[in-house]
DNA sequence: ATAAAAATAGGAATTATTCCTATTTTAAGG
DNA sequence: CCTTAAAATAGGAATAATTCCTATTTTTAT
């Protein structure tokens, strides 16, 4: 079982504040604007939790640090592999019978948190047809 | 248009060796083995061009580096938040749909190269209830 | 009020990733 | 096959991201 911790909120508030998925520094920089005690590793450890949670997702792309994202309404990410551009978009996936399948192909009841696409946009896919 | 290059056939024959996900800093170490002269930016360049081409998939968990996996047959990915576990799954998702929804929502006909989802297994699931 | 468990601070240490430039390889045209 | 421009690489330095460490503080349960 977890305990409380003002820390975590202060890393959650600062998710909230930022807007457009931060990264970890963004959310350490703001922590520390809003004058919390929170260390990087406080930081660190509390992304993980809120993720455990299901208050934030991470979104990943194929350059740079990895970003979070509040769970604030059902939306996903379609990432592109490319350019790495992060288009949201919700969609309804069909959760109680994905949830089925895999309990049928792995034998647990699994929680799902978040979907994650990785994609090509168009932009990048005419790019790489060209020249 | 991207030119052959010897090293990327290279950095996707260690994968295929590999198999279970390896970190760049795994593959590096096959590329090396075999004899490859591709240096450390080589093959994180040709990570970025394989899922590009969609030759390979990145897996990113909530700890530790990145994962690459071959795409050989239709299979994707859960992911663990807690303990990093990755079940490899099967499921028929409506692509087709999901793209026209995707082409609704942001003018854009994407390429989905990959679905993948942040879980939490039952075991961590009972752990995080439990004391 | 007390004690055990959980969480933190403050950074150091470690890893992972990116970057740099001279050189080599590739693709396309003649 | 030559030539040339564009693309890719080697080798490793530099940077950035993440993890780790321990003494101290906070939280929860009793």
């Amino acid at each position: 079982m977890r305990n409380y911790s003002k820390q975590r909120e202060d890393v959650l508030n600062a998710i909230k504040e930022l807007k457009n998925h931060p990264t970890a520094e963004e959310i350490y920089g703001k922590v520390k604007e809003n004058n919390s005690t929170a260390s990087k590793g406080t930081v660190y450890r509390n992304l993980k939790n809120l993720v455990i949670d299901k208050k934030i997702i991470k979104i990943s792309k194929m350059e740079g640090p990895d970003r979070y994202d509040l769970v604030n309404y059902p939306h996903y990410h379609a990432i592109c592999a490319s350019c790495g551009k992060v288009f949201d978009f919700v969609y309804d996936f069909d959760v109680a019978n994905i949830r089925k399948s895999l309990k049928k192909q792995i034998g647990e009841n699994i929680d799902i948190n978040d979907f994650s696409l990785q994609i090509l946009c168009d932009k990048c896919k005419n790019k790489l047809q060209k020249n």
